[in-house]
DNA sequence: TGTATTTAGTACATAAATGTACAATCAATT
DNA sequence: AATTGATTGTACATTTATGTACTAAATACA
């Protein structure tokens, strides 16, 4: 049985006491909502021996995934997805841990440059064979066909809110 | 432009210097993501005037969609998907707000019942034209069709979630 | 019956996330 | 240059979420 099962019959109950419930676009929102907390949850589970959780994670792949692994605190809120005040006490924590390092930019002085240290990229490639695992687990559900799909209708939502 | 874009060109950078990476379950956990903060931010900001949020607003609809306005904590936890340590620091705010009432089961006496108050039923028929609004707003950019292919891969990505 | 195990819920301490106000700097205009 | 308005980032208070340990009650079973 699916975890959704309670949620979507109280949906459905829902558009019968109120017909102009929107069913389609409810039932996706919680679907997304179900997904998020769990992939969430499983990947802090995943990073813990490593002294990270997912946010944390999620920004340090950020800059992994940028040449010279090098962004500003503006940059990583856009590509990591979290707000920019969320941002200061991550990398104030990733700093600690002497995973990034934080220096002030001269081409501009209002902003900051956040680098992966050795050690963090040494951690990072440590981690990545069990994150690699674990999200190949995640997916494993889907064909890739489907995966593409998915990733598609994903985007075409997404874009809509930005839009919205 | 998507506010994905900057996302996904860091994930193509990684596939590049780590082959093993698996692009496509990573794209699709980051949407979920994305998406996930982007509903609840625009839920939280169109429920402000009410006076609740969005979690609260899960809470309310989960029993407004059952028989007779009443849940468990447990079954709460499960149909609005949060940690049972969450709901009861959720529903002893909508007690205090009078919009619920917690009383003991005399059938187990483990039990905690939660029932709708007629002052909850009132504001959730109150709001439900702005949520309809909002919902069908945030999935208005896909088609019938779409939604329905969204949903059943949304779906079978969460069942396998389940399972592993 | 008595004892062990499981289940339901909560309290409390801690962690994580957000809103808001602010300081510093840059850019544009006068 | 001086002033105005926007941008970048952070500090701090508050809100929101989680882990863990615990109580009470039900269930299993010797």
């Amino acid at each position: 049985m699916s975890s959704f099962l309670p949620t979507e019959q109280r949906l459905a109950i829902t558009c019968r006491q109120y017909p102009a419930f929107p069913r389609d676009p409810a039932v996706l929102v919680r679907l997304v909502k179900h997904i998020y907390k769990r992939v969430h949850d499983d990947a802090n589970a995943m990073l813990k021996p490593w002294g990270i959780n997912h946010p944390e994670y999620n920004i340090l792949m950020m800059l992994y995934g940028t040449e010279g692994y090098t962004l500003n605190p503006s940059q990583l809120a856009d590509a990591a997805g979290e707000k920019s005040a969320n941002i200061t006490r991550l990398t104030n924590e990733l700093c600690d841990k002497r995973l990034i390092e934080r220096t002030a930019s001269d081409e501009d002085r209002r902003k900051v440059t956040l680098t992966l240290t050795a050690e963090g990229l040494a951690m990072i490639e440590g981690f990545l064979p069990d994150v690699c695992a674990l999200l190949e687990r995640q997916a494993g559900g889907l064909q890739p066909r489907e995966a593409a799909q998915l990733e598609k209708l994903l985007k075409k939502f997404l874009d809509h809110l930005d839009q919205a």
